[in-house]
DNA sequence: GCGAGCAGCGTACCT
DNA sequence: ACAGGTACGCTGCTCGCG
C-alpha cells in the first residue's frame, strides 16, 4: 500500500525488545509507522578485517567495505551494522581497539532522515504493509496546515509561588487562534466558551479529551516545558490519575538538561514558543526588555497588555464575582500564544526543512545546532565522514585558545554632517566562500595552492582546486537566497510569507557559519580557518578605509564590516562611484554596499579616559528621510531606566533633527525638575537586568534587591529578567535597591546623578556644556515618593 | 578616617 | 553552550593625605 502524508517527526521506540525507527505523520489513525528494516551502523577504520558475529550480547548483523572521505583523504572503511541503536555505543567501544570508529554518536532518527533524504514538514510517500514501512521518499513541500492548539494553565497560588503537591490547576485555557476555550471547575458566571467540570481531576482529563477531539498535532505553550506540562503532570500524580496528553493516551516524557527542560509528546509536536523567542532574541531578530508573554505579544502582534497580577489570581478565583474575568484573562493568554505561534511558524517550518531537524527540536535549537545539522546533511550526501563532537578536555583547550577578531576604528568624538555608510554584504560568509575557507582545504599540500594567490594575511593558504564542504554549502545558500529573493518579488499571501521565512532561515544559518568554525564544541571547528576569515575581514575593511582616504574622504569610523566616511562636499553619485571602484577589486561573492547617507551624526567621547577619546560602538545618525539610527547608547540598553533613556533620545533628536543645543539643555533641565518634584511615573524608574549566573562574587544592586525579595518568599531563578528601583531607604545603592513590586519611593539624587546626567552629559558635552549648566535647581525640595 | 583611583565583576551591546 | 570587541556601572580594595 502507498500513501502520502506530512512528516512530523522521526524518533525511535523499543518494539518487541528492539529499538526501531518510527515515523510520526500527519493524520489521526495513520500517525505511527515503523521501519524495522532500517538498522543502526557506524564505521571503523581498521587494518584488521572485523569478524561478523557476537561481541558480548551484541551481534554484528552486517559488515560492508565502503569508501568515504575522512577529512580530505578517501579511505576504505568497514561499515558495521547491528540491530539496535542502543548497541552502537557499546559495540563501538568494544571495536575501538581495532581502529578508529566514526559516526557513533548520530541519533537514530537523524540517521534515518539523512540516509533517506527526508525533510520534516515536507510530504513523504510511503509504501507500507500493516504498520511497517517498506520504503519512504520525500515528495516535497506541503501546504497542509497542522492542527494547532495553544494552551495555558492557571494555578491557585495563595503563597505566591504555587506548590505542586497542594495548589490546584484551576483553569486550563486553549485557543486555535480563531476560537478560544477554557475548562474550569467552579461556576464562572457563564463565561462564553468555558466549560465547567466537576473538579480539578476532571479538568485535566477533559483537556486531554479536547486534544483528542481536535486531533491536535502541534501543542503550543509559553514556557510550557518548564511550567505548564510538568505542573499538570505533578498534579495528575498527586491526584493519582493518568495524564494522557499524548496521542493514543500516552503521558508526556519530561527531560531536564541543566537549566532547560524538554517535553516530548507521543504523536504530537510540543512547541514551546518561549524557547523560540529566546533563540530569536539571542540571534538579535527580536529585542525586548523582558520575554514575558505580554511583552512578546505587544512587540510581535501589537495591542494592549492584559496581564493579571500573579498575586491576584487566587483572589479572583475565590471571589465568584471576579471568576468570569479570570477565565477570560486565561483565554486571552492562550489566544496570544496561538497568535505568536502563527507568526513564528513559517520561519520554524523553513528552518526545519533547511536543516532536516524535526519541528519539535527546532524551537529549542541554538543557531549553532542548526548550522551543524545542515553540514551533517551535506557531509552524508558527499560521502564525507561527519567529524565527532570534541570531548570536554579538547573543547576546554580550544576555548582557551582565542583568536583575534574584527577591526574597530577609533572615532573622533563630535557632531558631523553628510556621512556615507558602506558595508560588506555578509562579510564572513562571503570571505568563507570566495576564499574556500574550510578545515579540509586549509594547507592542502598542493604546491600550486601553497604558492598561489589564496593566502590569508596570516599566511594560511586554502586549496584552489576543490571546494570544501563548508564553503560549498554556504555558496549554495548564498545562491539559493538570491533565487528566493527574486521569486519573492512576484509572490503574495501565503507563498510570500513562506519565501520570506525561507530567506530568513538561510540568513540565520549563513550568519552563524563562521561562528561554527570558531566554536570550541563544534564538529567543524578550525581555529586556523576562523582566524583566516577574521584576518581577511580586517584586511578588506582597512583596505577600504585606506582607499577612501587616498580618494580624499575622511574615514570617521569602521566596525567589522562597515565603514563611515565623511563626504564633505561630495554627493551620492560620488559615493556610488567609490563603491564601484572597490567592488571591481573584490573576489566573486564579496560585495560592498552603500548602506545609506546620513545628514548628521553624533559620536561621543569615552567616559573613563584622561584625554577625550571617541567611544566605539556608540553613535546616532539621521538619514535624508529623517530616520534615526542609534547604536550602543544607553537608550538601547535594558539596564537603564526609561526616564533616562527617553531623555537621552529627546536630546539626541534635538541635536540630530534641529541642531539645537538650547532645546537639548531645556529638555534635561525639565526632567531634572520633574525628578526632584516627584513627578515621574514609577514604571519609568525601573531598571531591568538579567540574572545570568547562579553564584556571584559581588553583591550588585539588582542582586541585593533579589535577595530581599527572596526573603519575602519570592521565587526568582537564574535567567530571570528582574526590574528594580533605587529607593531612598539605605546608604549604598545596593541597600536602596528594591524590586519594582516592593519599591515605595525613589531616590531623586540617584536618578539625576546616576541615570539622567551620565546618559546625556557626554552628548551635551560635545556642545560645550558642563554639568553645572544643568544642575541649577535645588534638590532639597525633592519629594520622590508615591506613598 | 576619607576620598580618589583602580581592578575586577558583571551586563548588555555591536557586528 | 555561535564569536570577539567594547562601554561602563558598581563594589571593594589600596593608597596617600592629614
Amino acid at each position: 500500500m502507498k500513501r502520502r502524508a506530512v512528516l512530523i517527526d522521526v524518533d525511535y521506540v523499543v518494539r518487541r525488545g528492539k529499538g526501531t525507527v518510527r515515523l510520526i505523520l500527519k493524520g489521526k489513525r495513520f500517525f505511527k509507522m515503523y521501519d524495522p528494516d532500517f538498522k543502526p551502523y557506524f564505521y571503523i577504520d581498521s587494518e584488521e578485517k572485523i569478524d561478523k558475529g557476537k561481541y558480548g550480547n551484541i551481534e554484528i548483523v552486517d559488515i560492508q567495505t565502503v569508501k568515504k572521505f575522512v577529512g580530505r583523504k578517501e579511505k576504505e572503511l568497514q561499515k558495521i551494522t547491528c540491530s539496535d541503536p542502543r548497541e552502537v555505543p557499546i559495540l563501538s567501544e568494544i571495536l575501538g581497539r581495532f581502529g578508529r570508529v566514526y559516526e557513533t554518536g548520530i541519533k537514530f532518527g537523524r540517521r534515518y532522515i539523512m540516509d533517506n533524504n527526508l525533510r520534516p514538514m515536507n510530504e513523504v510517500e510511503i509504501e507500507y504493509e500493516g504498520k511497517n514501512v517498506k520504503s519512504v521518499s520525500d515528495v516535497g513541500e506541503s501546504k497542509t496546515p497542522l492542527n494547532t492548539l495553544a494552551f495555558d494553565i492557571e494555578v491557585y497560588n495563595p503563597q505566591g509561588v504555587p506548590r505542586e503537591d497542594k495548589d490546584e490547576v484551576i483553569i486550563i485555557s486553549y485557543s486555535d487562534g480563531k476560537e478560544d476555550g477554557a475548562i474550569t471547575w467552579k461556576d464562572c458566571g457563564n463565561a462564553p466558551n468555558a466549560q465547567v467540570v466537576e473538579n480539578e481531576r476532571a479538568a485535566i482529563e477533559r483537556f486531554c479529551e479536547v486534544l483528542e477531539e481536535k486531533d491536535t498535532e502541534v501543542l503550543v505553550g509559553y514556557n510550557s516545558s518548564m511550567f505548564d506540562i510538568p505542573y499538570m503532570k505533578a498534579r495528575a500524580d498527586a491526584l493519582g490519575i493518568r495524564f494522557p496528553i499524548g496521542r493514543s493516551g500516552k503521558p508526556p516524557v519530561l527531560r531536564k538538561f541543566g537549566m532547560t527542560a524538554h517535553v516530548k509528546l507521543e504523536g504530537r509536536i510540543h512547541f514551546d514558543a518561549y524557547y523560540s523567542v529566546r533563540i530569536l532574541a539571542a540571534a538579535q531578530a527580536l529585542k525586548l526588555q523582558r520575554h514575558t508573554l505580554e511583552e512578546v505579544y505587544r512587540e510581535m502582534i501589537g495591542g494592549e497588555p492584559w496581564k493579571v497580577d500573579s498575586l491576584a489570581i487566587f483572589q479572583m478565583w475565590d471571589d465568584h464575582t471576579r471568576r468570569k474575568a479570570l477565565v477570560e484573562y486565561a483565554m486571552k493568554d492562550s489566544h496570544a500564544t496561538a497568535e505568536i505561534f502563527e507568526r513564528l511558524m513559517p520561519l520554524q517550518i523553513e528552518l526545519s526543512r533547511l536543516t532536516r531537524l524535526p519541528l519539535s527540536q527546532i524551537s529549542g535549537a541554538t543557531t549553532g545546532q542548526l548550522v551543524e545539522a545542515l553540514l551533517m546533511n551535506e557531509a552524508v550526501k558527499e560521502g564525507i565522514i561527519i567529524p565527532p563532537k570534541p570531548g570536554e578536555t579538547l573543547a576546554g583547550e580550544r576555548h582557551g585558545d582565542q583568536i583575534q577578531g574584527a577591526y574597530v576604528k577609533l572615532p573622533n568624538p563630535g557632531i558631523y554632517e553628510n556621512i556615507a555608510v558602506f558595508d560588506f554584504r555578509s562579510l564572513y560568509p562571503s570571505i568563507l566562500t570566495s576564499h574556500n575557507v574550510d578545515p579540509e582545504t586549509l594547507n592542502c599540500g598542493h604546491e600550486e595552492c601553497k604558492n598561489g594567490k589564496n593566502v590569508s594575511p596570516l599566511g594560511h593558504y586554502f586549496c584552489m582546486k576543490k571546494p570544501g564542504l563548508v564553503p560549498s554549502t554556504m555558496r549554495s545558500l548564498l545562491d539559493r537566497r538570491k533565487t528566493v529573493k527574486a521569486q519573492l518579488k512576484n509572490a503574495t499571501g501565503y507563498d510570500a510569507s513562506i519565501l520570506n521565512a525561507r530567506v530568513a532561515a538561510m540568513k540565520i544559518v549563513l550568519n552563524t557559519a563562521y561562528g561554527m568554525l570558531n566554536y570550541a564544541r563544534a564538529r567543524w571547528y578550525s581555529r586556523e580557518s576562523a582566524e583566516a576569515i577574521t584576518a581577511w575581514g580586517r584586511y578588506y575593511v582597512q583596505d577600504v578605509v585606506k582607499k577612501a582616504e587616498e580618494a580624499g574622504y575622511t574615514a570617521l569610523y569602521a566596525d567589522t564590516d562597515s565603514i563611515f566616511l565623511l563626504m564633505g562636499e561630495r554627493r551620492e553619485k560620488d559615493a556610488i562611484e567609490f563603491m564601484d571602484s572597490i567592488n571591481k577589486t573584490l573576489p566573486d561573492t564579496m560585495e560592498l554596499e552603500l548602506e545609506d547617507i546620513y545628514t548628521r551624526g553624533v559620536f561621543v567621547s569615552k567616559k573613563h579616559e584622561k584625554e577625550a577619546k571617541g567611544a566605539k560602538k556608540k553613535y546616532a545618525l539621521i538619514n535624508r528621510k529623517g530616520k534615526i539610527k542609534i547604536r550602543g547608547f544607553e537608550l538601547v540598553r535594558r539596564d537603564w531606566s526609561k526616564v533616562a533613556k527617553d531623555t537621552q533620545l529627546s536630546v539626541l533628536k534635538a541635536i540630530l533633527e534641529e541642531g539645537s543645543k538650547e532645546k537639548a539643555i531645556q529638555i534635561v533641565k525639565d526632567v531634572v525638575r520633574k525628578i526632584n518634584d516627584g513627578e515621574i511615573d514609577k514604571k519609568d524608574l525601573v531598571i531591568y537586568t538579567q540574572l545570568r549566573k547562579s553564584e556571584y562574587v559581588n553583591i550588585s544592586p539588582e542582586l541585593a534587591a533579589v535577595e530581599k525579595a527572596r526573603k519575602r518568599g519570592m521565587n526568582i531563578g537564574t535567567g530571570a529578567i528582574i526590574g528594580y528601583i533605587v529607593t531612598r531607604n539605605g546608604k549604598s545603592i545596593s541597600e536602596r535597591a528594591e524590586l519594582e513590586e516592593f519599591a515605595k519611593d525613589y531616590d531623586p539624587s540617584y536618578y539625576i546623578d546616576h541615570q539622567i546626567l551620565p546618559a546625556v552629559m557626554r552628548i551635551i558635552g560635545e556642545l560645550g556644556y558642563t554639568e553645572d549648566d544643568i544642575k541649577f535647581e535645588g534638590r532639597q525640595s525633592s519629594l520622590g515618593g508615591w506613598m
